[in-house]
DNA sequence: CATACTGTAATTAAAATTATTACAGTACAA
DNA sequence: TTGTACTGTAATAATTTTAATTACAGTATG
């Protein structure tokens, strides 16, 4: 993943925690996480999709955690954000018609399952509510 | 990490292995991964600084791996290559006058380091020689 | 019904990645 | 000793990806 969608999600999923069901708007989330409101707005469609928040509209309206933190590991998190494979792209194309590149992808894809697998394990040891619970 | 780095590297080096000993222009490379040649020889000079191969200049020049595939594991490629954190970038500055966006980085790096110790130990456990092998 | 939000599309701007061009340096081989 | 086929590297251009911005319709509140 070489964007900041797993930062900007985690960023946004950790002040709706600390915010204890107090609706917030993209344009406040915007400004602690320094990027445009449009964003956010983006990665909450997204988070609201995969049911972790949901919104209000209208005026005095916000977001709000949808599930309790506890029930939210950073594996699911990382899961509704993820596009890429971990490693890199597999968007190239080797030469078919050599022996080793009309392999690769075949080896590449297997190498970077068992990479996702190993790092889905280790953020699947912790929930939203243990990393905000390491903020002061 | 966003690019094909990692890719591009361990192509090389896996074609490297096959060649057993016999050097490989950066265009014969290029050509198997299907990248301009030029991008080939800027990997292989990342690896050759980090010992992986050495490179014949002149006519009939060419690469070659400089130590054996079985002593290289897929983490010294990895760390060879890598430039960014695993999850994202930590480029991003949020506002350090919001009590949660002021520590975010810190606990953010604290989950990149943790999770990307996990990827380097699942990589260690596979040399260059294991994944070549698993070509025809 | 003015205001303050969300939701989303469309466009522009910026940044990162990759390709290309260019050329000096090196080794081989006729 | 010279043409050829490479490497090594810098500089630039093209492309792709990411992020910002603009725009505006829809919704709830007071």
């Amino acid at each position: 993943m070489s964007n900041s969608r797993f930062a900007i999600s985690l960023h946004i999923l950790t002040l709706l925690e600390r915010a204890k069901g107090g609706l917030l708007s993209s344009e406040f989330m915007a400004g602690s996480i320094n990027i445009n409101p449009v964003l956010v707005r983006k990665e909450l469609s997204n988070l609201r999709n995969h049911g972790f928040v949901d919104s209000k509209e209208g005026k005095n309206g916000g977001s709000y955690l949808s599930k309790s933190a506890k029930e939210i590991n950073l594996a699911d998190i990382y899961k509704a954000v993820k596009q890429n494979n971990l490693l890199g792209i597999s968007k190239n194309t080797p030469n078919p018609q050599c022996s080793v590149g009309k392999q690769m992808n075949t080896h590449l894809n297997n190498l970077y399952n068992s990479t996702e697998q190993a790092l889905l394990k280790e953020l699947s040891s912790q929930t939203l509510a243990d990393f905000s619970n390491r903020f002061d």
